[in-house]
DNA sequence: GGATACAGGTCTCAATTAGAGACCTTTTGT
DNA sequence: ACAAAAGGTCTCTAATTGAGACCTGTATCC
């Protein structure tokens, strides 16, 4: 918007102020990070190996279900455990923080399922079909 | 994953079975959008015009903002008014169904805020700081 | 009456990010 | 000996985003 706004967020920052730290931020691109939230779903039902959760989410790539577990991982919400099997196999598991997120999703979770029906014909209606 | 999986996931779509149907991933990536939330988190404070979000929201590009709203009109979680005034102004505001969003939204609000000084101390731990 | 400003956008181009899929290492099965 | 499975990494390409110039029309300032 680099109008007026843009000067004004440009003291903002001058004064020290981190727009990247603004919690709000951070959680909404968490969850705006498209797969962590379904990882965090699939591991719902319990502890899952790399491979495992890649079939459970056959549309994810392999770079984003690694770069995700990864961040999920460093944020406290997933635990990664190696076990020194032949071959070496990685489980990984919810903390208790990334079990504690799952009430908020399943709030957004419901309301979806509730809510889609009217979207799709809200859809429709915009796409002049 | 191009493995087994996609492979399985082929035989699903081959069978007419639509992922992007799933209103889980539709709303999960509707909060992915980044920027629809915290538009309708400035919404919430009332109707607004176009540049007064610009504004609230400093950080987004004018391009992004169009297209946001374009979305949340499309889904109809927003109502976009054309007023005939000179110049002329477009005002939006929260449907109902916005609004209703606005409660499991801040679900995912609340903990964060909670979750907050917890994944900061897991992000030192993580990056070996 | 010409210059300037605001409203609400669109358009183009560059930078970032995501996706596809080949490749790697070790070990077991046939 | 050959293929397969585990858990990734790496590269290349495609899609998405961001920055910011530009547009149309009225109103205001000097």
């Amino acid at each position: 918007m680099r109008d007026a706004a843009q000067t004004r967020l440009e003291a903002w920052k001058a004064q020290g102020f981190d727009f990247q730290a603004c919690p709000v931020r951070q959680v909404l691109d968490h969850v705006a990070a498209k797969w962590t939230s379904l990882i965090l779903l699939e591991l719902e039902n319990g502890p899952q190996r790399f491979n495992a959760l890649g079939r459970a989410l056959p549309d994810i790539s392999k770079r984003m279900l690694t770069q995700s577990l990864r961040d999920l991982e460093r944020d406290g919400l997933v635990r990664r455990e190696v076990f020194d099997t032949k071959p070496p196999s990685v489980s990984y598991s919810l903390t208790d923080l990334g079990a504690s997120f799952l009430t908020p999703l399943h709030g957004l979770i419901d309301w979806a399922s509730e809510a889609m029906p009217v979207i799709s014909e809200a859809r429709l209606v915009f796409d002049d079909n």
